[in-house]
DNA sequence: TGTTAGCACTCTTGACTATCGACTGCTAAT
DNA sequence: ATTAGCAGTCGATAGTCAAGAGTGCTAACA
């Protein structure tokens, strides 16, 4: 256990860091952080900080930098004592002041605005969580081709065009409607995942409707990739605004790794937790990119449907301000999600 | 007019700028590309062509980088002599041996192996040119919601969901249905880009389907937001392999203007041009980005469906390969969609 | 007249050095 | 336990210098 000003050193020091980007000297600590004792104190407590891996000196004569254990304790200790300024606040509410309608609106928007306040990459992920499907309907469109449309539970739609065989008539697409159903009707999409067509399943009577069949298995497979995980990103290129991104190198591994949405999916979504939840995940070891902070928050966006928003950015990340921007956005969104569901 | 020796000259100088990225000297030329005569008279055609407006020397004691005026005499000079090596064209059959089956998997895919294989940001521009209204469809999901399906001559369909009102009864949903396909029936979808609900088109007799066609806006607007216009874009991270953006800001910069899938449409379709007709934009001059070319092929996507695909990059840009490389693909892709249309 | 060898000149690049200054750790005094 | 003071370490910065790359020009030559 740390003495109380072993704590407060250490905070100032990833304070410091978060701010400057450099390495924090005993100094700077004494001047801007603990006036009360001198730097020689600091200087003491430092060196045990150091041994006790908290923190980490580049070189003899350079101050200290924190390590990863540093930054998992100050997200611990953290208070949420960062306050938005006005302008930050207007701008948000800006931002959702312009008519928004559907669900990808309102995740487009917020990943625009919590990256722009943060000037990290933000992340929203949407996820349903409950995918039986209720029906299936088949549209003629009168052009020669039908609609396949899938509707489930979570009020996800899925859909696909067909042509429609030459052989059929009105009559048959109504019958081919109620045959899919019979089939389909009260499953859970992710049964069909694995399912390579066995058309055994389909009996001679059936057979014409053998294209429709496959044509609903690949629009539920493609659905089901992802567990029906949507991902929207914003703001990849934030990451060269900050110092630790400056050369090429580690800039491109940065965006690589980001491009891989299903990881990204993972990354927020790794453990449930309710509404409001927030999660800080700190590099490597805790499956955020190297080097890397992955800060989200878990918000429902509907019956049935979960989210997460979030960024990711720098371990030398202003957790304040993002879990300021977070709270208040998870705020208007749940607030207008509960406003448009009712 | 140039004489051939300098075509000769200037061309092996931006060869050489685009395989080394650094000044090219006249020595470099002389034992690279044209050992028939001597440097010193390179170094005079040099001169010459630098004082024409071909050539930029960064200073007294470098060698000769290409101009912006350079690099288009360049492409227009440019005989098509790039093979793909067996390995490349490999790769790509690879790539589209897997099962493909919507346009939009096309686009991916295509997008996917034209940036692997060049290393440059890969675009793919989907534009519906017609749309004007066949049917508008109602589709009732027993769950209290309906679907709205709008059908274009263009083949899409554009989507919304809508709350049936408690008040609503199946014979009802039909009066919706043919009063709507009156309203909206041979109209272009573009009519409706810039339209502000003058409810007065609806009568009273009707006003209980004010949301209904206030929805059916929404949706045509979303739609017509880019003219039908779908982009997609991978690769974006390669750009830092690329010397001239190792700095931070300039990547940043490249990065921040290829966001705008608005303005990134609009390069790759600035001039129609008929199937198969390439088109090379070379710096801002050119409408492409500072510093950037765009190359693009036109390519049709099916009936009343054009696309453009095509590469961003620096103006430093293998042009031989990517051109090559856009040539094999859109013939590949011009086969894949004719097949699926037969 | 066009080509070329040779040379003087310019300017970048990289290596090396010296100096400065930022910090620390330690010691000794409080 | 705290702190002032000081020696010591090491990175950063600037300056110097030599090497090398490349040009332009001149004069000779075909």
């Amino acid at each position: 256990m740390l003495s109380d000003r072993k704590k407060k050193i250490l905070c100032a020091v990833v304070d410091g860091y978060i701010d400057k980007a450099t390495p924090v000297s005993s100094k700077d600590i004494q001047q801007e952080y603990l006036t009360e004792c001198s730097s020689a104190t600091i200087r003491n407590e430092l060196s045990a900080l150091e041994s006790m891996g908290y923190l980490i000196q580049p070189h003899v004569s350079a101050g200290r930098i924190p390590s990863e254990k540093a930054f998992r304790f100050y997200v611990n200790e953290l208070a949420y004592d960062y306050n938005l300024t006005v302008a930050e606040v207007e701008q948000i509410e800006r931002h959702f002041s312009r008519k928004i309608s559907t669900l990808e609106d309102v995740m487009t928007a917020v990943t625009r605005i919590i990256s722009d306040i943060t000037n990290y990459t933000a992340v929203v992920v949407k996820e349903d969580m409950s995918d039986t499907i209720t029906a299936i309907k088949l549209l003629d469109l009168s052009n020669g081709k039908m609609l396949v449309v899938i509707v489930t539970d979570s009020r996800v739609l899925k859909d696909g065009m067909l042509d429609i065989p030459d052989d059929f008539n009105g009559q048959m697409v109504m019958q081919a409607e109620r045959w899919l159903n019979k089939l389909f009707v009260g499953k859970h999409v992710s049964e069909f995942i694995n399912f390579n067509y066995p058309y055994a399943l389909v009996n001679d009577e059936f057979s014409q409707f053998n294209a429709l069949f496959k044509k609903i298995i690949d629009v539920l497979k493609k659905q089901s990739l992802f567990g029906g995980m949507d991902v929207e990103t914003y703001g990849e290129s934030k990451i060269l605004q900050h110092s630790e991104y400056y050369d090429a190198r580690s800039a491109q591994k940065f965006l690589t790794e980001i491009e891989d949405k299903e990881k990204i999916a993972e990354m927020f979504t790794y453990d449930g937790g309710e509404n409001g939840s927030v999660t800080i995940k700190i590099g490597a070891n805790d499956s955020a990119p190297d080097g890397c902070s992955v800060v989200s928050t878990r918000v429902s966006l509907g019956e049935n449907i979960s989210g997460s928003i979030g960024v990711i950015g720098p371990m030398r990340m202003n957790y304040k301000k993002v879990l300021s921007v977070l709270d208040k956005i998870s705020e208007i969104v749940i607030d207008l999600i509960g406003k448009e569901n009712k």
